[in-house]
DNA sequence: GTTCGCGGTTCATTATTTGAACCATTGGTA
DNA sequence: TACCAATGGTTCAAATAATGAACCGCGAAC
């Protein structure tokens, strides 16, 4: 492993509920040295990816993330062109809708929205980065992917994150079987022990799956009307936003949609 | 330099004209080996910091960095606070406003909003670092900065970036007491020879400078009656940020701004 | 068909990263 | 008061990882 992905992988152990970190910290998160940690956090810190607080010394993420997303954004608005969508779905449903990209073999969360509606509410960590294999929006991304990403993650170890987490590569062949049948990446209880999740894949100007757009749900609230009600939500969302994006839906997820809700509106 | 920062300067050669760049490009403008750029680019990407256009093998800025903003933004709200004041000022000015946040000796911008009412339009790049001498924000900073920042400033190479850049240190120093004195960094001609700028620096809740609210017009078009206009909206837009953030503004500051416009409404 | 520029790769040389031990400061505790 | 346990930070020889000149293969242009 390279030094210069030692000093990023640092930068992932910040989440919202872990906005700030001492050195003591990474060295602990990271199991790497403190002297090494130290000059890693030193570095970032002079780029812009990192700030000190001078008096806790405790270090957060720093302006030069803002002025890249700033820039990203200028030329690929995901956020400015997801966000109303996410926002509009999670109005409907009640529930934290969420928006991710495909990174690798992983994915990587861009925005969520979660309408405060109900006494207990998902947690969503937006600095974690999503398993492929334990998600519903994984799933979803999976059954659509390039065989080669298909074959690497399947061939790789299917880490447990929860109670339902498949970790078996058959049984994860056939979910995606499922998954293309039809349209919607499904996943309860396999990446936390409370949620169940349903989400459907979104594609680029190329054809190629780029990410997720998901719904999760308390497991003790996510009843078939609700699932029913998302499932017919969940296409208009990824439409708008495979719209704006200049993406274009594949024929054979359309008809699968089309198969599973006949009385759905366009 | 260690290996982190020049894979992390590679970052900065992104902005909204080049918003992907190939191989070759980095190698150009980094003055490095290509061997060693390609290498650095592919762990950024391994990173999700770059992603490669499988087509025209172009890199542009990954889906890592919406990631960290959005940890970021969760806990230090800058962009979503300040957005609807730049906003705001660029209608009631008609230019472009920018705000920016002190990164070490620099600026770092945050956003920027050009209403576009002209035909003739500043050219302001996001991905560019700005300068503390050569620029309104970065003087109006300075001018407030803590003393070290100051004299570092003071005592390494003033870069001269267009006709009218201060490079003289005792200038600078000068300089500084006018923005003092009146509660604005004023920069002509000294960044872009035909940009006029007007800045104030705002304030964090240890009362410390954390950047600059700036408006910059073209030079031709800046006239009295514009930078009056601006000296008496700057600072309103300035209690905005400030008040949102926490933030205090030091009285020797307000005295200031009021010396200079008894007219303006609060 | 040759040449140019492109992205990408190789491998011996070299320079940078590494980490055990160390220092300084703080806050708690006997 | 003295002591201990954490904290963040620093040092320097040893080990490892970064480096770059040369090389490959490809597509476009002449």
């Amino acid at each position: 492993m390279g030094t210069i992905t030692k000093a990023l992988e640092l930068l992932n152990f910040f989440s919202r509920s872990r906005p700030a970190l001492g050195l003591g910290d990474f060295v602990r998160l990271s199991h790497r040295d403190k002297a090494t940690v130290h000059r890693h956090l030193v570095e970032l810190a002079e780029n812009g990816f990192l700030e000190q607080n001078p008096e806790t010394r405790a270090y957060r993420l720093g302006p030069a993330i803002l002025r890249l997303t700033a820039v990203r954004e200028a030329t690929m608005p995901m956020r400015s062109l997801v966000a109303p969508v996410v926002a509009d779905l999670a109005n409907e449903v009640g529930e934290l809708v969420h928006f991710s990209l495909l990174q690798g073999e992983q994915l990587s969360p861009v925005l969520h929205t979660d309408p405060g509606r109900h006494g207990t509410q998902v947690h969503f960590d937006e600095a974690e980065v999503l398993p492929l294999h334990a998600t519903s929006s994984g799933l979803a991304v999976l059954a659509f992917a390039p065989a080669d990403l298909r074959k690497a993650v399947l061939a790789g170890p299917l880490a447990p994150f929860a109670s339902h987490t498949i970790t078996d590569a058959a049984a994860l062949e056939q979910a995606l079987d499922t998954v293309r049948a039809s349209g919607f990446g499904v996943n309860d209880q396999g990446f936390d022990d409370e949620v169940a999740s349903v989400a459907a894949p979104v594609f680029g100007p190329d054809g190629n799956v780029i990410g997720a757009l998901g719904i999760a749900v308390p497991f003790a609230r996510m009843t078939e009307a609700k699932r029913t009600e998302i499932s017919n939500l969940l296409p208009g969302g990824v439409a708008r936003i495979t719209t704006a994006t200049g993406g274009t839906i594949p024929t054979a997820l359309a008809e699968a949609w089309k198969a599973a809700q006949p009385d759905a509106v366009s």
